[in-house]
DNA sequence: CTATATCTGGACCGATTAGTCTAAAAATGA
DNA sequence: TCATTTTTAGACTAATCGGTCCAGATATAG
């Protein structure tokens, strides 16, 4: 997965996923058919561990606002220095592959709304204890935190400081609590 | 530049440059010196462009909020549908060549502090003219509304409905001014 | 019309791509 | 210890990659 990661699906060579996965030629043809059928499953992989990390911070156990705080600075520090540097599979692939690709583009688009329900999710939470901002709708709040940390994921591959993206995120956060 | 556009610097081949660019062989690379050169004269295009169009949006001849909401319309524009599944050569170069490729990461860094000067000035003029809402920083914003583009270049790669990322960046724009 | 300069299509090159296949090594079981 | 199965490294294929080069077409100049 990793190597996908930083490189993208057209810029890792199948010597690279040999080292990667310390596996003989014939070896990964044989457990995963072919490099199209591996990159899927490492997207997938890639995709499930962020649901299931959404699913933590955000999770009803945790006050809203407190959830949505982790979640950023997740975001935050994930997209950050050498940590973003490092980019982010799913923005590489959405970019390079969704358009020219339809196992890819539903994956893509079934992690946005995911990830957005999530957050709207978190979001109605908070407006139903009273901790939003006047004005403030879950929905059209969701899709704007969606798109903030995917922008996030973009600028990051500059490597900004943590400090810097902390304090924007705050800011983000603070035009919509009370 | 259209070709490397959605394409990608890695999944665009030569005979993709031939084909677009109506030129043969020998005559590209002389003209350009190798892929590489005419790739970057592409991003160096693009990046012009882009700034060239928010001098004019976010030129001080207009009201800066108005200078903001057409500023917004236009990347909603760019980013919603057919416009959006095109997806942006600076986007997704930053996620595929920045950290491999010293020439294309100083270009995307310089584009988004670039970026962020030009929307920061107009949020300042609009604060000057009291038209920002109560605590909202010009600085932070500009990196808040400059993430939120760029993000939604990203979830524009699934082609969204134009009304509904107008309705977003409404939203967010909303929560800046007065 | 001829001589010169320019441009163009495409053959060609070595390297590399994803993917197949086989012969030998390693592991397993009895 | 020997036979069977599994795994391995890497040779190999066909296609494609970026890049070079040249013969012939075209344009220009005198």
């Amino acid at each position: 997965m990793g190597v996908f990661w930083s490189r993208g699906y057209h810029g890792t060579a199948l010597p690279d996923l040999l080292r990667a996965t310390k596996l003989s030629r014939g070896s990964l043809y044989a457990a995963f058919g072919d490099k199209h059928a591996l990159f899927l499953r490492a997207l997938d992989r890639y995709i499930a561990d962020a649901l299931a990390r959404m699913d933590v911070e955000l999770s009803p156990r945790h006050a809203p606002v407190d959830g949505l705080r982790t979640f950023l600075a997740g975001y935050v520090e994930r997209t950050s220095g050498a940590s973003g540097r490092r980019g982010c599979l799913l923005v590489a692939t959405a970019m390079e592959l969704a358009g020219h690709d339809e196992d890819v583009e539903g994956r893509i688009g079934g992690f946005f709304k995911a990830m957005e329900a999530r957050v709207a999710s978190a979001l109605s939470r908070a407006k139903a204890a009273g901790e939003l901002a006047a004005g403030v709708e879950p929905a059209s709040a969701a899709r704007i935190l969606v798109c903030f940390v995917e922008g996030l994921r973009v600028v990051g591959k500059t490597g900004p400081a943590r400090t810097t993206s902390q304090a924007t995120a705050d800011a983000l956060l603070d035009r919509f609590i009370r």
